[in-house]
RNA sequence: GACCCGUUCGUCUAGCGGUUAGGACUCUGGAUUUUCAUUCCAGCAACAGGGGUUCGAUUCCCCUACGGGUUGCCA
């Protein structure tokens, strides 16, 4: 029998880090086993469903890769795919309960009668967990149909990973003590129960429940700060789970690959936005020039830079230097911009050398003579000045990059000057010294 | 309160009776780079506490503390 999992989200709000893991390990797992991975929507609570949260669902999913073989836009021989269109499929197994005397009539809701017997449960992460349900003050029979004659959440899911042929339920821990519920359900349906795998929640840095309104809980706003969809599954993927080695960056198929529920923690951990950020960054040193450029593209255009002419070549030269590409467009502003702000800071450290303007001065005169302009040509004139003023050649590099750039850091000096070329160097070379002065 | 799960550097983690307790992020130094960054090296930093079991416990058991989850006609 080959594997099957699902996702069953309810769409009623954005879709959360904590539900994008779980996807993900569901994924992971189905891939790794040849399996199919099914995409359930739960949307019976409709007073709290939003049609942007489905679409943020869907959203969320294609961008990290997380693609489904059954579900909302796809075929499939067990849909539909919303719980809110299964109706006709709750009604005969609720049926079967009613004749096995499973259920009775409670202020017009329907209660499913629990065996009164210890329950184990195997969990593929947690191990064997026993609830006792002889403590009937501790485990009331549960409402499974409302007195408006809708079904509970426990039924239908059940009903549903029966009915969807599911053999793993991947799902976050706070459904462990749901399982043993479960596992009475579909012994009383008189059907075999798919393997649960509950994993560990994800907190916030304090330690705090992650939930809505937190920072960083929301997966949209991953897009939004500049992270590569690859580098926040590698990081999501490396939270509660250990590949066993001390590698950390992995792509999609590498974690396709490694991934194992045996190597699923059990303790919840809590979400680091820095090493995230790390994460991102070395995924960012995957890309080439030009895929970079590409990827940084829709944040230059919010920060209102041209993205033709000497956008692409700007935008590898700051490759190495970001984590984030929301980080980008500040750093190749002078590089595209007309005009640019000189920082202060950077300013008083040039002045500290009391030459360094003179020295300036000379530079964009020797620069104005040179024939033939090019990164070598450029940075050898500079320690030419530099010498023929006495000084070494480094005195003069930061001032220098300090005139075209207003910034203390940014690209390689000379990849800077390559792509300024001479005329706009000398200008921003006598405009800055000017103001250094 | 009851029931359940968990607890290794600040954080993410490796470890499955004998290790100088390893790696990564962050931070601090240094090397390289005539600039910036990358890179490299070094350093700081952990087994929650108490009992057992054992020749020997971070590893196994119990208790306590702490954290989290569940306790709905939400999912």
């Amino acid at each position: 029998m080959s594997v099957r999992t699902r996702f069953a989200p309810s769409p009623t709000g954005y879709l959360h880090v904590g539900g994008a893991r779980t996807a993900l390990f569901s994924w992971l797992f189905a891939r790794k086993h040849g399996g199919s991975f099914v995409l359930r929507v739960e949307d019976t609570d409709e007073a709290r469903n939003t049609p942007e949260a489905r679409d943020a669902i869907f959203s969320g999913l294609k961008w990290l890769g997380l693609d489904w073989d059954e579900g909302e836009g796809k075929s499939g021989d067990y849909g539909p795919y919303n719980q809110s269109e299964r109706r006709a499929n709750y009604d005969p197994w609720f049926e079967v309960l009613r004749e096995k005397n499973r259920v009775y009539e409670h202020d017009g809701a329907w209660r499913f009668r629990f065996e009164r017997k210890p329950v184990t449960m195997h969990d593929l992460v947690c191990g064997e967990v026993t609830i006792d349900y002889r403590d009937e003050s501790n485990t009331p029979d549960m409402v499974i149909r409302r007195s408006d004659g809708s079904y509970v959440f426990h039924f239908v899911n059940v009903v549903d990973d029966l009915d969807m042929r599911i053999t793993h339920a991947i799902r976050a821990e706070d459904h462990l003590m749901n399982t043993p519920k479960h596992l009475q359900l579909f012994e009383a349906l008189g059907a075999p129960a798919p393997q649960y795998a509950h994993i560990p929640l994800i907190l916030n840095p304090d330690g705090s429940k992650m939930s809505k309104r937190d920072v960083g809980a929301a997966l949209g706003d991953y897009s939004r700060q500049g992270f590569l969809p690859s580098a926040v599954v590698n990081f999501l993927a490396l939270l509660g789970w250990s590949p066993k080695s001390d590698e950390e960056i992995f792509t999609l198929d590498e974690l396709v690959a490694r991934f194992s529920l045996e190597a699923v923690n059990r303790s919840p951990s809590r979400f680091d936005a820095e090493k995230c950020a790390w994460v991102n960054q070395q995924h960012l040193l995957k890309l080439d020039s030009a895929a970079f450029a590409e990827a940084a593209k829709p944040f230059a255009q919010a920060a209102g830079l041209p993205v033709d002419g000497d956008y692409p070549a700007a935008a590898a030269l700051v490759r190495e230097k970001v984590r984030l590409l929301s980080e980008v467009p500040a750093a190749i502003h002078f590089l595209l911009a007309d005009s640019f702000d000189l920082d202060p800071e950077a300013v008083e450290k040039v002045r500290a050398n009391p030459a360094a303007k003179d020295l300036l001065s000379a530079l964009a005169d020797d620069f104005g003579k040179l024939a033939d302009w090019s990164a070598e040509a450029a940075k050898h004139q500079i320690g030419e000045t530099a010498k023929a003023a006495g000084a070494k050649p480094g005195q003069l590099m930061f001032p220098v990059r300090v005139a075209l750039s207003g910034k203390s850091g940014g690209p390689d000096l000379g990849d800077i000057l390559a792509l300024l070329g001479r005329d706009r160097c000398v200008a921003r070379l006598r405009a800055s010294t000017g103001k250094i002065g």
